[in-house]
DNA sequence: ATGGTAGAAACTCTA
């Protein structure tokens, strides 16, 4: 079983490069994060032909996330239950016995913002379902763009970066809560380059001056931890013209 | 330069 997360940032443009990274990579399962678009503009039937099902919590302009499968997924989930969310950042849903999730945590914009609050709060719900969730679902892999860079080896400069949004005590903070519900970062079961990262700022050319951040993650609960055979970072989509920001993250269960 | 690029959409917001 082999599981793919990617924020795309917009389906419609990259669909050419995703269509890509599904040929070559063959998931049984891909979360995708930030489609931003509706339900009635999302590619189904260029999907199909590329052999998947696809789930979709849409919206207009902002936010989106999808699960591709390759027979289709039961059991649905949109959002955090008991959660208002105006945003759409959350798909769950139960693909060959394990509940898959698909996350898009809230970028933060800087600490102390309005959205920075909004990012704390958004991951104490996300704790608070997570924890119902693995007692229910002890096969839980919850994977996509947590906007958080767990350590300082997942910064390119750690000193430059300190106190700054993904990288703050309090992000690290939420999202080591999270983990401590039992649910391991798939990418650090193995050994693995220095200087891995899974996003590259736009700007000042950060992708070629390898300025980047690891903040898109597979986390396993303890029984698909046990399983997991490898992961690791597709960097060559972000070389492509008219690259997603972020690089797809591949996890193999045995 | 309180910067810079990209996407969606509307002339600005979000990241």
């Amino acid at each position: 079983m082999k599981l793919a997360t990617w924020n795309v940032n917009s389906l419609r443009v990259r669909l050419p490069h995703l269509l890509d990274v599904l040929a070559r990579h063959a998931p049984d399962v891909a979360c995708l994060q930030e489609t931003k678009c509706e339900d009635a503009t999302f590619p189904t039937a260029e999907l199909a032909a590329a052999g998947y099902h696809a789930l979709h919590h849409g919206q207009r302009t902002y936010n989106g996330v999808a699960i591709l499968t390759r027979e289709p997924a039961v059991e649905v989930c949109r959002g955090i239950p008991g959660f208002i969310d105006e945003q759409s950042r959350v798909l769950a849903a139960d693909y060959r016995g394990i509940r898959v999730v698909s996350i898009y945590v809230p970028n933060g914009q800087a600490p102390g913002s309005d959205k920075f609050a909004y990012k704390l709060r958004w991951f104490q719900a996300l704790q608070g379902w997570l924890r119902q969730e693995l007692a229910s679902s002890p096969r839980l892999a919850v994977m996509g763009d947590y906007n958080v860079a767990p350590e300082d080896r997942d910064v390119h400069d750690p000193a430059m970066w300190e106190g700054k949004v993904h990288v703050s005590a309090p992000e690290r903070a939420a999202l080591a809560g999270v983990m401590g519900l039992g649910l391991r970062d798939a990418f650090r079961l193995f050994d693995q380059p220095e200087g891995s990262y899974s996003w590259w700022d736009y700007r000042l050319n950060a992708f070629r001056r390898k300025m980047g951040l690891r903040i898109d993650h597979v986390l396993l609960s303890p029984a698909l931890a046990a399983e997991c055979r490898a992961c690791t970072i597709d960097v060559e989509p972000r070389r492509l013209e008219r690259p997603s920001d972020h690089a797809p993250v591949i996890c193999e269960l045995a």
